[in-house]
DNA sequence: CTAAATTCGGATAAAAATAATCGTATTTTT
DNA sequence: AAAAATACGATTATTTTTATCCGAATTTAG
């Protein structure tokens, strides 16, 4: 269960499609027809994105969004953090120990806050730049 | 989105149980009421791993569990491959380009499956004896 | 031989999370 | 004023995960 949820997944086809395209604004419908992505979908994610400074909107006709970073910039673990609501890998890997009723008995708390570690790290290495493809 | 699931999770636990009770069998019940688990939940769980020959079982009366490798050679990905239905980071991450509709047009597929051998390799590297906090 | 303790297996239900959609308001350009 | 966008809130649909239930088969012990 090591996936990387659509808007994720979409965000970064959106943020590499919209630095292709950077000398203009970019608005959610062309975006979502050129990426063939849900155009509801993409369109509340980018107003996240907006939301959480990863994107500039401009509003009404010529409207659209801009990127306010270079996708080098940018990193897998900023647009987890950005739209995503979880992302320790177990409940109970958040900081203080109230997580659930075993904390008492649990011997895997620290070790799993290590390893997610671990995991984090290739995230917040990975930038939507990495992540294109140069056939 | 990156969690490991609660049958891995669960499964990290009880593996961790039975290896420091490996003088004998150990019941899904015991198992489940010293970690505070839920039995049912365990102990499909633990029948899995038993028919993916992770554990050995003992049927009736004094049945039960047992090691079949030592947690150490026991790693994260294989509880996750034993007991996970999909560990794909995205769905597109699979060998066959059948994935969707967008393949043609698709930048980041490559590059996202060598993200995922990124994190493959941590689970890989990880072994449940790993994850027993010494303290 | 019977009863009890277990694993086994299938089915199903409940809960949670994710993904998608809808409707309306607001802003800006022409 | 009309059109093209984003903004926002609410809701629904779908999928996945988690949990439970029930009855069968197996083994041990008495
Ligand atoms: S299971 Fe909650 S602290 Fe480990
Ligand atoms: S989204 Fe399906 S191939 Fe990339």
């Amino acid at each position: 269960m090591i996936k990387l949820s659509k808007k994720v997944e979409y965000a970064i086809m959106a943020l590499q499609y919209i630095s292709e395209n950077s000398s203009k604004t970019n608005t959610a419908k062309e975006i979502a027809e050129k990426l063939s992505l849900p155009y509801d979908f993409l369109s509340k994610l980018l107003q996240t994105l907006m939301k959480k400074g990863l994107l500039v909107s401009q509003l009404g006709v010529k409207g659209g969004y801009m990127l306010v970073k270079q996708i080098n910039e940018i990193t897998v673990e900023d647009l987890m953090n950005a739209l995503d609501e979880r992302s320790r890998i177990v409940e109970c890997a958040d900081n203080d120990g109230s997580c659930c009723s075993r904390t008492e008995i649990c011997d895997i708390r620290s070790p799993i806050m290590n390893l997610q570690e671990q995991i984090n790290n290739i995230f917040k290495n990975t930038t939507i730049a990495n992540l294109k493809n140069n056939i």
